[in-house]
DNA sequence: TCAATAGTTCGAAAATCTTGAACTACGGAA
DNA sequence: TTCCGTAGTTCAAGATTTTCGAACTATTGA
């Protein structure tokens, strides 16, 4: 818990690594959670209520790692915010199509 | 050989299944691919040059089943081609601007 | 009819993902 | 301050996916 969390720059940030960041189911869903919330979310917020521990935490790792969220720890959690502006600047439209993409097919 | 291709109908097609097929950069590179190029094109055609075939058949098998393209059987090769224009009334914008954003990164 | 081309299928090795168990860090209570 | 609970991480191994060689099928052209 000690080692610093790695945030890639926008201009490392590469869309293969965020389309395989998104491509998973339970990716995509704390992905959209978060940006439904306007301010960022702690992990067990974001994630799917069921998830095991070890299984959010390794998620959480990739979409930190590819460049789709921003984590800071506050205390004892871990506060993640989407990169929303950043991203589309670097990949316009591709987030924001994708999420009301999904907002269209969530219910079902 | 015999078996004809299946294809799911644009309604049918989910934003996940878009998503996880796209995620691989060997199937963006396929659809790259065939984005350039207007008419169809075999699979030999659209994949790397050093893809083995099974693996191709796999990915094209992969990106049919996901709805991305349709493919068609012409004497002995099979032609492919994305379903752009279908898509894009289903998630407007996700895939041009996937690959707008592609076109830009892979200049490197 | 035969050979060549284009792609498919199968099975097994290699690579990834998921998750329980044990652990670390921090904050609050006593 | 020490102890407990909460939040999240790490590790390792079992489960799932991917990859790809080898053998196969279909179709075309000679």
């Amino acid at each position: 818990m000690q080692r610093p969390f790695v945030h890639p720059a926008v201009e490392d940030v590469t869309l293969e690594s965020i389309l395989y960041a998104l491509a998973d189911p339970t990716r995509l869903e704390i992905v959209k959670k978060l940006a439904g919330g306007s301010c960022g979310m702690n992990c067990s917020m974001a994630a799917p209520a069921d998830l095991p521990k070890s299984t959010q935490s390794h998620h959480f790792q990739v979409l930190r790692e590819a460049g789709l969220i921003r984590s800071e720890r506050r205390g004892t959690e871990v506060v993640n915010a989407l990169r929303c502006a950043e991203l589309e600047k670097r990949f316009p439209g591709v987030i924001a199509s994708i999420l009301k993409a999904s907002e269209k097919t969530k219910k079902r």
